[in-house]
DNA sequence: AGGTGCAGTGCAACCCGTTGCATAGCTAGG
DNA sequence: CCTAGCTATGCAACGGGTTGCACTGCACCT
C-alpha cells in the first residue's frame, strides 16, 4: 500500500510523469522504497481511477508526449489520512543471510566471494549517499520542516548502508581462511 | 525464491514438519527472511512436487498429525547449485521512511509518534536477539563451521535493529519540539 | 552505417506473499 | 463451564511486484 503514498508524496513536492517519478525514486525515496516505472504507471492510472491525482499530456518536440499528474484534493486527504495511521514494523529480507546460514552446504569461499561482492555494492551505494549529503545538506543544524525530513530520510539510506557494509566486513574477517589473515 | 532454499538449509540441519519449521523462522533465519506457516506449507508441496524433499506422516496422540519432510539427494543438489549462483543486492524497504518524507503533509507529531513506537518495538527485538547471543554464543571466537555462520546471521540481525533504532533516535532528537528538548 | 542509450508509455503473464477462513482436539486459566 | 491458545494442515482469493516484450524517435559514438 506504500507505492501509492510515495508518489502521491513525491507529487505533492513537484508535479511529473511517470518516467521523471520512476528516476526521482532513484535518488531519494528509493533508498526506502523502490519502484520500477512498470509499477509506477500501472499505479498511476489506478490512482486516477481512484480520483486521487489528475492528468495533463504534454506534447513534447523531439520525445514522446508525456503525461504529467498532479495531486487531487481527494489525493491530498487520503495521504493526510495514511500518515495518522499506524504501521507495522518491518523485518529485515535479505537472500544474502540465507546463503551465509547454509555456507557449509556448499561451496563456502563462494559464498564468501558474494559477501565480499554485496559489501562493496553497499559500500559504493554509501558513498552515493554522503556526497548527496555533503552536497546537498551541509549545514543539517539549520534544517528544518520538509527539507529536514528529507534530510533524515537520506541519514536512514546512509546508516543502513553503513551498517550493512559493517557487517559483511565483520562476516569476511571471521570467515577468511587462516592463512589471508 | 529463497524461501525454498531456506527451507532446504533449515530441513538439512534437521527434518521437520512445516509448523515447525515455521516456527525455527521465528527464531532464527525470519532475521533474514520472514515467512507465515500458510506459505511455507505451499512451498513445502511444491518442492516436493519437484523432487526436492519427500515426507513421512507421523501420527501423534491428542495432536493432529503432522508431516516431517526430509531433504532429498535432488534438493542437496539444487542448495548447492543456488549456493553458487550470485544474488543482486538488496535496498531496504521500509514504510516508515515514506511517512517521514511526507510528515509536513498531515499531522507531523503523529508521524513522530509512529516512529517512536517503532523504535521501541525494534529496541525490543535487539534486545531479544543480544539475549539469544549472550545464551548461544558466550564465547565467538572459538566457534567455527555452521555454528560460526549462525552466529555471524544473528550478528546480522542485531546490527539492523541496533541501526535502526540508532536512527529513529536521531528523527526524534530532531524532530521533538523545542520545548520538549 | 550501425549500435547504444535515453526519453516516454504500455500490455501480458507470472510469481510471491498476505489475509481470511475452516477444521479438530487437547490443555490451561479464569 | 467456557474461552483462549497451542498443535497441525489446508483452501481460496486477492494484491503487489517482477520480467519480458513492443513501439517511437532523437542523439551520440565508432
Amino acid at each position: 500500500m506504500a507505492l501509492e503514498h510515495a508518489l502521491l508524496v513525491s507529487l505533492s513536492e513537484r508535479e511529473g510523469s511517470g518516467y521523471e517519478l520512476a528516476r526521482r525514486f532513484d535518488r531519494s525515496i528509493g533508498f526506502f522504497w523502490a519502484a520500477t516505472h512498470q509499477q509506477i504507471y500501472r499505479v498511476l492510472r489506478r490512482m486516477e481511477e481512484a480520483g486521487w491525482v489528475t492528468h495533463t499530456d504534454i506534447a513534447q518536440e523531439g520525445r514522446p508526449d508525456k503525461k504529467v499528474y498532479q495531486v487531487a484534493d481527494t489525493g491530498r486527504a487520503e495521504l493526510t489520512r495514511w500518515l495518522a495511521e499506524p504501521i507495522e514494523p518491518t523485518t529485515l529480507r535479505d537472500e544474502l543471510g540465507v546463503k551465509l546460514r547454509g555456507a557449509s552446504l556448499g561451496d563456502e569461499a563462494a559464498v564468501l566471494r558474494e559477501i565480499e561482492r554485496h559489501r562493496d555494492e553497499h559500500a559504493a551505494r554509501l558513498a552515493a549517499y554522503q556526497a548527496i549529503e555533503q552536497r546537498d545538506f551541509p549545514k543539517p543544524g539549520k534544517l528544518s520542516g520538509r527539507e529536514l525530513h528529507q534530510y533524515l530520510v537520506l541519514r536512514g539510506g546512509i546508516r543502513a548502508e553503513q551498517s550493512f557494509t559493517a557487517w559483511c566486513d565483520e562476516v569476511v574477517q571471521a570467515l577468511r581462511p587462516e592463512g589471508a589473515r
